[in-house]
DNA sequence: CTTTCAATCTGGTATATACCAGATTCTAAA
DNA sequence: TTTAGAATCTGGTATATACCAGATTGAAAG
């Protein structure tokens, strides 16, 4: 590798890669060669290529996947968490295919954080939701939901896989009046590494949505942890005046 | 290192660290011991003291400072993109501190990517701004500011050292109608990392807001890049029926 | 007391090497 | 043809070492 320029070799390598990624050589969701391989093309230690990897990994362009290799990542999709429109349906407009997986539905008692977030007593029943949502079947996020049961009971004996705001519309009738998000960027803890198939400590994205009805009583928690490459979000506000 | 235990060392390691920084041993800007120190009080290289570092950063738990050393992030603040409360007060308010400092404001012909954006014809003059904002005298975020000129003749004469929203509503009568937000992790490019005192390819966060008002025309464009584990995004919305 | 500059401390980058464990592939047996 | 298991490929983790360059410190010179 070069060493008469002044930037260093991994970002060089890096350099080079991105441009294979960005001029289109390499299309989204392609293999990259091996990390062995790249080091020997370049005559760097793989120590050096794995920088290179880890650069562009964290700028987004490129993901892992457990031993298997580095790939391309796909455009992002947008993503607005103030809207309840079907997650799939509004994936599918984007050109992108959506799928949606339930992996745990439950009555338990309300953990107290999540007590205290949604402003009801420590001890009461909440329904409890874990699902998994995939884009072009590439798994891209975990989603957490407590439900209040006053106003959907039995609600689990429904199939979860599809928009659950649809069915909480046409079923429940109901309807979000305020909704208070929060977004920041964290690290996946390992249980929601895992089901996205990523290493534990692997960069994602958090949302929490806390939703209430006109009466200022407690609709639903939700909490999403995304990969942080596969979406931006996108909001559109009205002035309050 | 214990190396009974299956979980690696390098992780190990960072819960110890972890446990340090979350039990308040150390404390919010405390600077943690040099890496060598670190990889000889646990018995291990200096590369894994490290990776166990940048997992710490990658969650955010610590941040470093160009060849002085790690120290521990303090708390996150809110911050809400759809309000045009003064970042200082607004900051204050949470018990920080607060300061702007504007690196530069010009009058220029538009960048062709903002044009598009905002909808006015490729060649307008627009004012462009960019400032650097603190808290706590750590500097947060690097922010561009596009305005249309037809709006705001002659803000440039102002100090911009304090809320722009401010001196647009009390002198220019404006207010933004309707607010179009987009917020995704990004790596910083050299120039922002640079300006915030980071090394470039570090994680930031994103922010574009985009403003129109009533009927639809273009006031301003507002380009965030924030230290990923400065804040934390809260937006709250009521609904649209 | 202030200034200057060298010594030192600290992270940044890079090489060479090794072994492990999950994922994939290939091969031989059923 | 199918299947079980071995070989191989790939990233994950870890050691040992080295030199560079910016930041800080401390001592000497003014």
């Amino acid at each position: 590798m070069n060493t008469v320029e002044k930037r260093p070799v991994y970002l060089q390598v890096r350099d080079q890669l991105a441009d294979k990624i960005q001029s289109g050589i390499w299309l989204a969701n392609e293999k990259l060669p091996a990390e062995r391989q790249l080091s020997e093309q370049f005559s760097i230690t793989r120590v050096t290529a794995r920088q290179a990897l880890v650069q562009l990994e964290a700028e987004g362009l490129i993901f892992r996947s457990n031993r298997r290799g580095w790939f391309v990542t796909p455009q992002r999709i947008n993503y607005d968490p103030s809207r309840d429109i079907g997650f799939v349906s509004y994936v599918e407009e984007q050109g992108f295919s959506a799928r949606t997986e339930t992996l745990s539905k439950m009555l338990i008692e309300v953990p107290d954080w999540v007590a205290e977030q949604a402003g009801i007593p420590e001890g009461t029943p909440v329904y409890e939701i874990f699902r998994r949502r995939y884009i072009n079947e590439r798994p891209c996020l975990i989603e957490k939901i407590y439900l209040n049961p006053k106003n959907c009971p039995g609600i689990l004996q429904h199939s979860l896989d599809r928009s659950l705001w649809h069915l909480l519309r046409t079923e429940y009738k109901l309807d979000p009046y305020e909704r208070h998000i929060e977004i920041y960027p964290q690290t996946l803890e390992a249980r929601v590494a895992d089901a996205l198939a990523v290493n534990t400590g692997s960069t994602g994205l958090y949302i929490r949505r806390l939703c209430h009805d006109q009466n200022g009583e407690f609709l639903e928690l939700d909490e999403e942890f995304w990969l942080h490459n596969a979406m931006k979000v996108v909001v559109s506000v009205t002035s309050n005046g």
